[in-house]
DNA sequence: CTGATGAAACTGGTCAAGCCAATTTCGAAA
DNA sequence: TTTCGAAATTGGCTTGACCAGTTTCATCAG
């Protein structure tokens, strides 16, 4: 009979909106631990299933982090950015990654790598001379700098990595990196580790530019912990 | 003092991806209606309650749509690639940069491994042996081996890589990967594999250990080539 | 024979209670 | 005071049951 009937919607739902608009509220405040499951379960009157439930969309949409035996937090992602926070990671072990997997990397592009790759890597590398002897930062540069020889290597997934751990969305590891950059002469150093590399690449000599691109980025990341005020 | 993060994944989530992956492999078709709940849990081997919570994940990022009474269906909207690979990344290159990255890794892992870890690896190779002995996969198990490998590196970063790689959510690469290795015995040469690599591991020998993960990545790859229909 | 009907058989929605595993807490021992 | 481990706490998952919409289909009125 009649179809007009919005219903109520699902109960995970109800309860996910209660608490988020108990978050918004101020009610639980960023980082702060949530009752636990049990227990906020019957304070808004629902079982424990339908309370995980609701937390499984909160937490899928980024609201909460649920951390097993410890309980459930209210995310900070879009508030905190204090020095080398993160749970985990720190923007050392980024770098380091990066030295590890890039150094592996051009080991392969170097082997590949085309007239064609070669003529675009020494192009990026011109473009950021001119940048540099001209006091600007080409942190674009850079990156295509990077992704150009890991695309060399000829797998997509790894151009793919390259790009992802130059960016880190997540933290902000890039804009403090970016901002630390600022001093021309700094950008100078980079400019010609990042010539280095392009020479071990143009001479297709695997150990060379493995060693030039660790090296490199090894540098990147003590410059940054030189600069790294305190 | 290093926090350790967790090998394994919430179960919601690896049904979920196994779900996904059905769908996109083509296994259930558009607009299609999913078996039972009651029997869909069963069939994968979970209680109703978790095949529940990656339901309403899968509902939240529009993959599926659950209507009351009636049945749980694909969405209709969800089509694009179904069979085969996608834009620039072929499974062959996922494999191939897991090969490239994880023994990479474990070299700088077989310096650092301390007896914990090395107990931790072993108690999962002998997981995986009951498991392949009585007929099962040991597919979560594989995934921690790898994962609890990248951990002995003690950079988070990397581990996370590996991890994303494993995983590679995107394609339904992971649950082709599962259905192919459903015979005992492709399960039993991986073991062996795998054996191989704790052995060299244990023996804290680098260099073997980068040969015997790379062999095992590069046979996975081949196994799972020749095991592909068309 | 045709179509309306309504009960029974699904199917999803929710709850209750319990056990397991990871984490944290806190007091006893060194 | 520091260290360590047992107990308490907390999330993770399962089993089993009942409720509430949908669908199915045999039955019966026309």
């Amino acid at each position: 009979m009649n179809s007009i009937r919005p219903v109520e919607r699902r109960l995970y739902q109800q309860v996910a909106d209660q608490i988020r608009a108990l978050i918004q509220t101020g009610h639980f405040r960023l980082g702060q631990r949530l009752p636990a499951e049990r227990e906020l379960a019957q304070q808004l009157g629902v079982s424990r299933p339908s309370l995980r439930e609701a937390l499984i969309a909160l937490e899928i949409e980024g609201a909460v982090e649920i951390r097993m035996g410890s309980g459930i937090y209210v995310s900070s992602s879009t508030e905190r950015r204090s020095v080398s926070s993160s749970i985990g990671e720190s923007p050392v072990e980024l770098m380091e990654a990066r030295a590890m997997v890039e150094s592996t990397i051009i080991v392969q592009a170097c082997a590949r790598i085309t007239l064609e790759g070669l003529k675009s890597v020494r192009q990026i590398l011109e473009s950021m001379r001119t940048d540099v002897a001209e006091g600007r930062k080409p942190v674009e540069l850079d990156r295509q700098f990077h992704l150009t020889i890991a695309q060399q290597a000829g797998n997509g997934v790894l151009t793919r990595l390259v790009g992802d751990l130059f960016d880190e969305r997540h933290s902000p590891l890039a804009t403090q990196l970016r901002e630390h950059f600022e001093t021309p002469d700094i950008w100078s150093l980079a400019l010609s580790e990042h010539e280095a590399i392009f020479a071990a690449l143009e001479a297709r000599d695997p150990l060379l530019a493995q060693v030039a691109m660790h090296r490199h980025l090894e540098q990147s990341k003590r410059r940054w912990l030189d600069s790294e005020p305190r």
